[in-house]
DNA sequence: CGCGATTATATTGTGCGCAATGTATATTTG
DNA sequence: CAAATATACATTGCGCACAATATAATCGCG
């Protein structure tokens, strides 16, 4: 058979697996924050700006209201979210944490250190599978 | 906040990104072959070798029977591949490609190279990117 | 102003991914 | 050999992803 279909010489397939893994990693972590990683990345725009959009957090973090909107009831369920129809246009939902949420900063700030230390990659590694990807991305 | 906290500085981050958008990459290739990319790498490895049973499928690709049993049972109602329990351990279900199944092997063969192309990085590039995230998945 | 086009979000349906649990079959152990 | 344990797969339930479609609000253009 062709080499190139061999499982074993697949670039896509452990960036697949690593992606899935990656996941795992972060969730004891976010468990302890009552968080999926979907969600923890929502938190993470919404502590950088305290109100954004459906919109705009689906252009961040290449979403769908498909995905989004029942991503975000969940959040609000939790009380760690508001989600508000704008007055000035009636189309947009406006998104904010909560108080709760808020709160819940302080509590992330050691994830991004547990994370990396849990992928065992080099400093120099993880940046250079950052600017890999950032440019196989921005395309 | 925390500088580490915020999304750009994030190194998970794309990658979960990136995962995604290949797999929109192989989409159009496979919506060809009436395959998802899950399915796709099965059928790589029964390619590979044509009989396999569902817990071997599972090492290979990561992924538990929860995953499995109801992908490959989409796979059977396709004709593509066969699931028949095992004679001699009544446990184990063996799959294998049909002759449908194996005849589909021609028709992708030109999808890794199609792929690459539209991945738009060098051949370093990706080899760079597959050692350091094999180096990861290993652990 | 009115109406067609656009925009923002919601809904529906399908297919993963994975934790937790169930069930049947094998294997091990006393 | 019987009971305990382990193994292989199936099932259930939940949360994404995403395509396709729906709905409502706004915008732009004549």
């Amino acid at each position: 058979m062709s080499n190139l279909l061999r499982l074993e010489n697949q670039v896509c397939f452990p960036l697949y697996a690593f992606s899935r893994e990656v996941t795992q990693l972060y969730k004891p972590l976010l468990d302890e924050l009552g968080l999926t990683y979907p969600q923890y990345l929502v938190m993470l725009i919404l502590w950088e700006e305290k109100e954004q959009t459906v919109n705009q957090i689906g252009e961040k973090l290449y979403l769908d209201s498909g995905t989004l909107t029942p991503l975000l009831k969940r959040m609000e369920q939790k009380g760690i979210i508001n989600r508000k129809r704008s007055t000035a246009d009636e189309r947009v939902v406006v998104v904010s944490t909560t108080d709760l949420g808020a709160g819940m900063m302080d509590r992330a700030t050691c994830i991004p250190d547990q994370l990396i230390a849990a992928l065992g990659l080099s400093i120099e590694e993880l940046t250079q599978l950052k600017t890999i990807i950032n440019k196989a991305l921005v395309r």
